[in-house]
DNA sequence: GGTGTACGTCGTACGCTGTACGATAGCCAG
DNA sequence: CTGGCTATCGTACAGCGTACGACGTACACC
């Protein structure tokens, strides 16, 4: 038998096939659930060969979360505003509801990534360009992020995730823990949510379409801003 | 010497004094500081003798968490709704910026504890008092979490506290990470952002006035809700 | 062909973690 | 005095991240 070089692609170990394992059982046994030997042995190969394509578990752990930040689309630059930031809005959220680790794992890692950077370019020339003057921009981003994520963060800590789901729980496990006397108005929430129904991604787009309508005033409008 | 009795208040363990000092410990030395022998040890007690008042760790987190909510001051019920929802976020924004991580508990936690569901009762109460139809108040609560929480995960993975921090970093660290020819709208707003300077707090409440005026609409304004 | 060097791989070991189990000691009711 | 209850903790175990050093192979050079 040859020496392995056409099955190097399968077997031979990578940076990017060690990231994306990563990805792939974090995704499957949540962050906790992922430990250096558990990832080497789902790659078929011992805890301390992934040292030479990851510094550290920390290292390994930003590079996962800037792959979530690849997975996002940029804003097009061929329509309004308002529409290209709400197509990388709506992605974002879908890409953290994918991978609901990420969000918990930001608020420890201070240094952005370089898909996280190219991200938050694309998103400030998008807003510049439409023309919203150099503050104002900065002031859309920290709004429009704080939504993206925390929506993302208050998604990832639902215990249910479809409306069915959440019609079972309501019965059997919510409205048990809340007294109707010590808690008549989320009681009243939660039986009008069972029957209207849920779906986190019509209210994600509600939200965002409130939060796009409140920055519209903040552009300058008719001037274009020239490219610094 | 006497029986300890008298100094039981000072050294004797106690499920608040347990949860109390895990914060002090999670506060300074962030959460993965916080183990269970380190805990015991500032306690003065051995490791096992916490899980008197504790059942394991996940439920210290839990517990922990619900101390942050305790933190939070609720809505005011003699004010307008806008000042009662202003106080109550800044309050919040203010707690999670004390126990930074609290956020990325949060993603894995999904019963809310005690203090958490108080608060969830009274925003929903001021919401609905003061004319938003049930959904209304519901995609209300949503939007107006979102932006809270996910200002606080902005600030918390933030790697510098102050304007002068910000100042410093920018000049020694940010800007050679981001070469301008290829990111030219960041170090314009890197720019922009130090020359105006940076406070955490102003950027807070000037997204969430956006939020709440453009909840204003939303309301059923003459219309008093009765009481479930 | 022979040899030196670099690289990828991994076995072992160390100090840490959460916690199961059982022992101990002080307390109060009978 | 006796028995049980409560609080405390010592020990032990499996698993963690990773420092260290050994090993085989691949390739550059003479």
């Amino acid at each position: 038998m040859r020496k392995q070089r056409q099955v190097a692609s399968d077997a031979g170990l990578s940076r990017q096939r060690v990231v994306a394992e990563a990805l792939r059982l974090a995704d499957r046994e949540g962050v906790d659930g992922l430990s250096m030997r558990r990832l080497a042995g789902s790659l078929g190969a011992g805890a301390m060969s992934l040292y030479h394509y990851v510094a550290s578990k920390e290292e390994l752990l930003d590079a996962m979360i800037d792959v979530v930040f690849e997975e996002i689309e940029l804003p097009p630059e061929e329509t309004d505003w308002q529409s290209a930031m709400r197509r990388r809005s709506v992605s974002a959220r879908q890409a953290l509801a994918r991978h609901p680790w990420a969000i918990g794992l930001m608020e420890s890692r201070t240094s952005p990534g370089p898909a996280n950077l190219r991200h938050r370019e694309a998103v400030t020339a998008c807003l510049r360009r439409a023309g919203f003057p150099v503050l104002m921009a900065t002031h859309a981003n920290w709004l429009l992020d704080s939504y993206v994520y925390g929506f993302a963060l208050q998604e990832a800590s639902l215990p249910f995730g479809t409306a069915d789901e959440l019609a079972d729980m309501t019965e059997d496990v919510f409205l048990p823990q809340l007294p109707a006397d010590e808690f008549p108005y989320l009681n009243e929430s939660a039986a009008a949510l069972v029957a209207a129904g849920y779906d986190p991604a019509e209210e994600f787009v509600f939200g965002l379409d409130l939060v796009l309508a409140a920055l519209e005033p903040l552009r300058a409008p008719a001037q274009r801003p020239p490219l610094p």
